[in-house]
DNA sequence: CGGCCGCGTCACGCCTTCGTAACGGTTCTG
DNA sequence: CAGAACCGTTACGAAGGCGTGACGCGGCCG
């Protein structure tokens, strides 16, 4: 349900092929070629899950893989020739969470990349963010301020959990638009504040001098941990 | 550690992934894709625990079941194409400890495995979930409340031990659609909502007020232990 | 100092989302 | 073969979320 995929596949027909695919699945996607623009892109925003081929120009996936296992714990489906098996285990080795064989079937890649999912966004391991005093779970959908939990709408929860998986830096207006709604940017909106203001009205001591969630003015909101 | 697996899977690459994986778990592992030479394997040196596939050549895997459990206690996991999951049902009933669907990842089969292994030098027959005041018996399909049996329906059974595989977290529609109906995917469609509906009615206290089941607006469901 | 841009805030109303009842087809069972 | 159980589907009403526009305040820059 509307993940956002980061596709690196250097052939052109494939790739496309792909994008089409996944996309017709309900992902979005963004897809690229190079494995160091790959990695350009992920650190600029972060994705739910990454597709990603082993023989690349620039920059192997595998080097690909371990970069990013690095920094992040965003799920990793590989793809590979029957003729690079080996990489495969090393793969699975540095950290990615499945492969697929290619030439695949797109369903069964679909299947596989919501497997994965399922699994990173499941119980196991922990999903939760600790911001302060506060539990985010995104297994569960609550919030918690020791013990209590808060009750959150679908839309105040996404916010929250975009901000938070980010702390200190700070998203525009429309970033949140997109990661938040999956709007592609609407003109002017005060969409954003109000939801912010709602928020902030649940999870902010005063909600009249925030201390979470920050205004930058003319950039956007971040959030703040003491 | 150190357990022995027998690993019956007819599809070589599977095999040869899962292996290599399992291994690196920690696993001795013996594979075979073959039914009959599972059981003959088996006879000859018994192992701490079978993960069976369904499809198989010359000998159908709910037959090697069955056959295996007539002779031992060995734990069983099944692995199933999603399309086979009316055989699950049946292999549960014929006594195996727990399954995985295909295509799978790494990290859940073995998890899986370690968690029927663990069960199983534990208290001996204990595959049942407990949540709250609830037994959930995956093997017999029952659930009681205080000894006192609550007869529900496969479907409803199903859909609870699904949501109780992994209680707290947030299910949506389309997700136990592909769990519990193995649908791929269903646009509007009230057919979750009226299965939750009449579960709850069977063991929610107040069904008007659920307390177990709970609605995640905008989200889905998720079964929520006090 | 004055105008402007950016942001907070509020209330209103649409529209999604969920619960619920009823119906009918199919399968099971005696 | 008849009745029951089960399950998928549909329709409708209620509730609540959420987007929108207006307005006012305050900071910022010329």
């Amino acid at each position: 349900m509307d993940e956002r995929l980061l596709l690196v596949e250097d052939d052109p027909s494939i790739r496309e092929i792909a994008t089409l695919g996944l996309e017709q699945a309900g992902f979005r996607v963004t897809a690229t070629g190079d494995g160091r623009d790959a990695l350009l892109r992920f650190r600029h925003s972060p994705f739910d899950l990454v597709v990603l081929d082993i023989m690349l120009p620039s920059l192997d996936g595998l080097e690909v893989c371990r970069e990013i296992r690095r920094e992040s714990q965003s799920p990793i489906v590989m793809l590979s020739a029957r003729a690079e098996l080996h990489d495969v285990v090393v793969g699975l080795e540095l950290g990615a969470d499945d492969y697929v064989t290619k030439p695949f079937e797109l369903p069964e890649l679909v299947a596989r990349i919501k497997a994965v999912l399922r699994r990173s966004t499941g119980s196991p391991g922990d999903g939760t963010i600790a911001i302060d005093d506060l539990e985010i779970d995104a297994g569960s959908f609550t919030v918690r301020r020791g013990g209590e939990e808060i009750p959150l709408t679908a839309t105040e929860f996404r916010l929250l959990l975009e901000l938070a998986r980010r702390p200190k830096q700070v998203f525009t207006r429309e970033l949140l638009l997109e990661l938040v709604w999956n709007y592609d940017y609407l003109g002017d909106s005060r969409l954003v504040d109000v939801a912010v203001q709602r928020l902030r009205g649940k999870i902010e001591a005063d909600p009249k001098e925030p201390t979470l969630i920050r205004t930058v003015r003319g950039v956007g909101y971040r959030l703040d941990p003491s």
